[in-house]
DNA sequence: TTTAAATTCTACCAAAAAGTAGTAATTAAA
DNA sequence: TTTAATTACTACTTTTTGGTAGAATTTAAA
């Protein structure tokens, strides 16, 4: 039961580059330090998330990311959809194979609304929840 | 957002030996069969059962594993736990670190509610949920 | 035009989880 | 007492995830 270091990375990075204007341009370096995630690894997941459109890249001197769309409108679960993480929303649980409700798995019914709060959770929460505080990056 | 494949093995496997009257002596060979789960994999993971005191095992020729309390006294998550999967209600989430909640992950209030429902859901639900109907084992 | 600061690419290494193999130990039946 | 059926133990292999290294590419500033 827990997200993989990639999705969490991920979420931090957005979520921390929300918090400047949109026209910010972020460079790796700064994003690695500051989130305290190890450079190589960030760099990695930055160009995931480019290639999942989530950000621009401005390659060259002075280059470095920008949001690609408005804060508000990236979900959490966007975020998760992207790195496959979705699927356990589908599969769920004890993944027994696809799912059938002919043939439930034994938790079925009761994980049923756990999972469907989880769910809206992630999809009605967006990048911008934070822009102040005593909050981890 | 997945368990581990050992602790769903877990559940299954717990809730299957729920099935049978509780004087029932499981053997490896058999509960393997019956799940379709690896011979190997299924006697590594009652070994941890048995260390975890869900199951009494009975060694030698005309051996086995017997549930070691009565079926609607184990929830899934005694089984959760013991399989360190617990944790994850702790640190969880975004895992940063301890947490604090004077310095809260992002998530951190989005996720309290759903996080609750969850592990409540595991908390009241015992591995004699089913005992008959078209369940996948 | 050269150079420095950045992203990108390719390839590798490490750790954890999943799964397998073989053998030793135990015990009841034959 | 021998043997067959079973669990327990030790050690290995494979797969996935997490993480690192180093060179190539791009681009604006100097
Ligand atoms: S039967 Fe329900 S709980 Fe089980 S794997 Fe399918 S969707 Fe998930
Ligand atoms: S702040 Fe809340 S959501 Fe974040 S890791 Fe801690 S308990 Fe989990």
């Amino acid at each position: 039961m827990q997200l993989s270091n990639t999705s969490k990375y991920a979420i931090r990075i957005l979520s921390y580059m929300a918090r400047q204007e949109h026209e910010y341009v972020h460079k790796s370096n700064e994003l690695a330090q500051s989130l305290d995630i190890s450079y190589k690894f960030l760099t990695k997941i930055m160009t995931e998330l480019v290639k999942g459109e989530f950000i621009l890249s401005i390659r060259g001197r002075e280059g470095g990311f920008q949001l690609n769309h408005p804060a508000s409108s990236i979900t959490i679960l966007d975020i998760l959809k992207h790195f496959q993480e979705l699927t356990d929303f589908h599969t769920c649980i004890l993944g027994n194979g696809a799912c059938n409700p002919h043939k439930k798995c034994i938790l079925h019914d009761k994980w049923a609304s756990p999972r469907q709060e989880i769910k809206n959770m992630f999809a009605t929460t967006t990048i911008d929840i934070v822009n102040s505080g005593d909050f981890k990056l």
